[in-house]
DNA sequence: TGCATTTACCTAAACCCTTTAGGCAAATGC
DNA sequence: GCATTTGCCTAAAGGGTTTAGGTAAATGCA
C-alpha cells in the first residue's frame, strides 16, 4: 500500500485547483479525497476540518494576491499604478474564480491578522501615494478603490455585465479614468 | 393531525428569516421543516429542491429591495437621490444581512429576467438622470455605483471597516461625497 | 349529507458529506 | 534491527438532500 505523500500544503493547493474548477462552496473534503485517490478519513490526519481546509485556500489566495500586487505596483506611480493593481484583482478573479471567492472567506480574527490581507490593505495605500490626499482622507479613499475593486469584479463573475452593451471591459476602463480623475480631485471634507 | 398550512410562499418567507437570523447559506430544507415542525420530505411538495427554496428567497429580497429603492428615491434628486439609494442598499444589508445575500444568489437568466433585477438597475439609472451623462457614459456610471454600493456594502458585512479608524460610517458619508462630485464632473471620454 | 377526488403530510430508503475512534503497516531514527 | 512515529485504513454516527409510495384531511359535487 504505497502511501499518497498528503500534506497540509498539498491538500490546500489542489483544494485551491479545485475550487478554480468546481467552486469554492463545492471544495469538500470528501471530493479531495476522491481526488487524492485516498479515504476521507485520511485527511483528517492533515487538516483539522472543512474549515481549516478552506481558511488554508483562503490564506493561498491571499498570499498569491498580495504577491501578484507587489510585483504589479513595482515602477509604476499614479494612474499607471492604479490601473496595474485594479488589473491584478480582476484578472486573477478571472483565471481563478474560486480562489478568489476563497480570499473573501471569512478568518478568525488571528489567522486573518496573519495572513497577507495587510499586505493587499498596504497595496492600495501604495497606489495613493501618487496621488495628494492625506488622513483620514485616504482612508476613505483606500476604502472606496477596495470597494469598487471587489465590486465590479464579482459583479462582473456574476454575469452582471454580460449581455448587454457597452461591454464590460469598456466600462472597466472608463470606470478606471474616472476613479483616477476623481483621486486627483478628491472633494475638499465639508 | 392538523395540517400545518405550507405554501411555497410561506416557506419561502420563513426561509428569509431564517437566513437573517443563521445566514443564507444554513438555510436548509431540514432546518426549515424543523421550524415549521414537519417532516423535511414534506416540503418538496412546495419547493421543487434547495435550489428552488434558495431562489424564492432570493426573489423576495430582490423586490424588497426595489421597493424601498423606488420609496427611497421618490421626490428626490441630484445628491439627494444618491445618497437615499445608497442608505438604502447599506441599511437594507445591516438589517437583513441574509437577505441581502439571497440577493446574490447566481439565478437562472429566466428567473433573472422575470426578478425585480431589472427595476434594481432602473433605480440607479434614475438617480443619474440627476447628473449630466448621456450614453455609454451612463451605464459606465450606473457600473461604478453598483460596483461601490455592493463592494462597501460587502465588505462591510465581512467586518472589513471595523476594529480601524475613522469608522466607518464617516467613510461611507465621504465616499458619497466623492461620488457625488466625480458624477458631476464626469471626466471626458478620450 | 355522502362519496370521490385532490391535497397535505407521512414513512422509508438511498446517497452524499463530515467527523471521531481505533487499528495496522510503512517509514524513520537510533 | 528494532522501537517509535507517521500515514492511511475501516467502522460508525450524525446530518442534509431527494425520491417513491402511502394515508388522512380537506374539498367539491351530486
Amino acid at each position: 500500500m504505497v502511501r499518497a505523500g498528503l500534506t497540509a500544503e498539498r491538500l490546500a493547493r489542489a483544494g485551491a485547483e479545485l475550487a478554480d474548477e468546481v467552486g469554492f462552496d463545492q471544495v469538500t473534503v470528501s471530493a479531495l479525497a476522491r481526488r487524492f485517490d485516498v479515504k476521507v478519513a485520511s485527511l483528517y490526519s492533515h487538516v483539522k476540518n472543512s474549515h481549516d481546509l478552506r481558511t488554508r485556500i483562503a490564506l493561498i489566495a491571499l498570499e498569491e494576491l498580495a504577491d501578484r500586487g507587489a510585483a504589479a505596483l513595482a515602477g509604476r506611480a499614479g494612474k499607471d499604478a492604479l490601473t496595474a493593481l485594479a488589473d491584478v484583482y480582476r484578472d486573477y478573479a478571472r483565471e481563478h474564480p474560486g480562489r478568489y471567492d476563497a480570499a473573501r472567506y471569512r478568518l478568525d480574527p488571528e489567522t486573518a491578522a496573519a495572513s497577507a490581507g495587510g499586505r493587499n490593505a498596504q497595496l492600495t495605500r501604495a497606489v495613493l501615494r501618487g496621488y495628494d490626499l492625506t488622513e483620514p482622507e485616504q482612508t476613505h479613499a483606500v476604502r472606496l478603490l477596495g470597494s469598487v475593486f471587489h465590486g465590479y469584479v464579482s459583479l462582473e463573475a456574476a454575469g452582471g455585465f454580460s449581455h448587454s452593451a457597452p461591454d464590460s471591459q469598456a466600462s472597466w476602463a472608463r470606470i478606471l479614468d474616472a476613479l483616477d480623475a476623481l483621486l486627483r480631485n478628491w472633494p475638499p471634507a465639508a
